[in-house]
DNA sequence: TTAAACTTTCAGTAATTTCTGAAACTTCAG
DNA sequence: CTGAAGTTTCAGAAATTACTGAAAGTTTAA
C-alpha cells in the first residue's frame, strides 16, 4: 500500500493536528489513513504505510476503537482483521466531540460538585465557592447544550447551522410564539 | 499568599486538566489561582504559591496573556505588575473556545483548501479529494456556527441553551413562519 | 496437537515537552 | 550616572509521553 502524495500530505497534517485533537501523532495519522482509504486496511498495511512498528500500530488501533472512530471489518476467507471508519464524517466528528467532552469537562464538573458540598472554613472560601459555582453552572450548560445538539441529528443540525445569524431573529419570534416558556 | 485547602484542590485539578485544555499544568494552575483569588496577584506571589520558578511563572503569564485570559493591573505606587482575570467566567470560556478553534481547526481548513485546489493525478485521488471536501465543509460549518453563537452574546446564548430540547420544535415552526428561507 | 498466521503486551529507549536558575535586560528613583 | 527592583530569556536538566521490538498470547486449519 503506497500513499499518493495527496494522501501523504493529508495524513501528515492530521498527524500534526492529532495531538491537539486529543490523540497522538501516529494515532492521528492512522485515522486519516483509514478514513481516506476506501478499502479496508489491515494492521500490517497501516504499519508499512506509516513506517511505524507493529506494536505501536496495535496500540493505536485499540485507541481508535476506544474512541469508536474505526471498527473491525471481517473479510471472509482472510485470517487477519481489517479496519474501516466507524461511520460518516459527521458521525466521526460527533464521536470526537463527545469523547473530548467526557475527558475535558466531566471530571471537572464532578470535582466542582464535591468542592461545593464542603462547608466553607472562611469568608474567603465562601467567595471562592461562589466562583466555583459559576464555573460549574457554565460547564453544565455547555454539556447539556452539546447533548441537545447531538440529539437533533445531523440533518436538523445542518438546518440550524444554515440558519446562522437567523438564530437571533428566531429567538425573538419565539418569545411571541411560546409565551409560556419565557427564558 | 497561602492557599486554603479549598483553593489548593481547585488549583491542582485545573493543573491536571490544563493539558487537556490546550495549555500545560503550571499554566492551568496559574489561571485557576488568578481567577479564584479576588485580589490582583504579582508574579512572585504566584511563583511562591505554586512553588515554581520565577522564570516559568513569567512564561506562563505570557502565555495566559496571549490567550487573553488575564490582563495586567497596575497598582499606583507599586513598581511591580499585578495580574487579574481578563473578564467574567463567560468571557474566559469564550476566549478558550475561540483560541482552540484557531489552533485546532483553522490550520486544517487552510490545508484542506490547498489540497482541493490541486488537480487529481488519479481516479483514487479524486475520491480522496471528495472526502477531504466533505471534511472541509463540516469544519467550515462548525466554525461559522461557533462564531454565530459567540456573536449572540452570553444573554441570548443562555436563552438558547435554556430552550434545550425546544430547539427542535422551534425549527419546525420556523419553516412555517419564514417560508422564504427554506434550509 | 501442532504449527502457521496473526495480535497484544510491555520493558526499555527515544523523542518531546516542561521547568529551572543564572545571566541579560528594563525601568525608575535619587 | 548608579543601583535597586523588577522582568525576560534561554541553555541545559528533569519529567513526561510515545515508540520499538522481542516475547507471550490467540486463533484456526489440518
Amino acid at each position: 500500500m503506497k500513499m499518493s502524495p495527496l494522501v501523504t500530505s493529508a495524513v501528515m497534517h492530521f498527524g500534526e493536528m492529532g495531538s491537539r485533537w486529543g490523540f497522538n501523532r501516529t494515532v492521528g495519522q492512522m485515522l486519516a489513513l483509514i478514513v481516506l482509504h476506501e478499502e479496508p486496511l489491515a494492521a500490517q498495511e497501516i504499519a508499512d504505510a506509516l513506517s511505524i512498528s507493529r506494536g505501536n500500530t496495535s496500540m493505536g488501533l485499540k485507541e481508535l476503537q476506544s474512541w469508536q472512530l474505526i471498527k473491525q471489518h471481517h473479510v471472509p476467507g482472510e485470517r487477519k482483521e481489517f479496519y474501516i471508519p466507524a461511520g460518516s464524517i459527521w458521525v466521526l466528528a460527533n464521536r470526537v466531540f463527545e469523547e473530548r467532552r467526557k475527558r475535558e469537562i466531566d471530571p471537572t464538573l464532578s470535582l466542582l460538585r464535591d468542592l461545593m458540598m464542603e462547608s466553607p472554613n472562611s469568608e474567603q472560601d465562601s467567595n471562592v465557592q461562589a466562583r466555583l459555582n459559576e464555573i460549574h453552572d457554565l460547564l453544565e450548560s455547555v454539556t447539556a447544550w452539546s447533548q441537545e445538539l447531538q440529539n437533533l441529528g445531523p440533518d436538523k443540525l445542518a438546518t440550524l447551522m444554515k440558519l446562522g445569524a437567523g438564530v437571533g431573529r428566531i429567538l425573538e419570534l419565539k418569545d411571541k410564539l411560546l409565551p409560556g416558556k419565557s427564558a
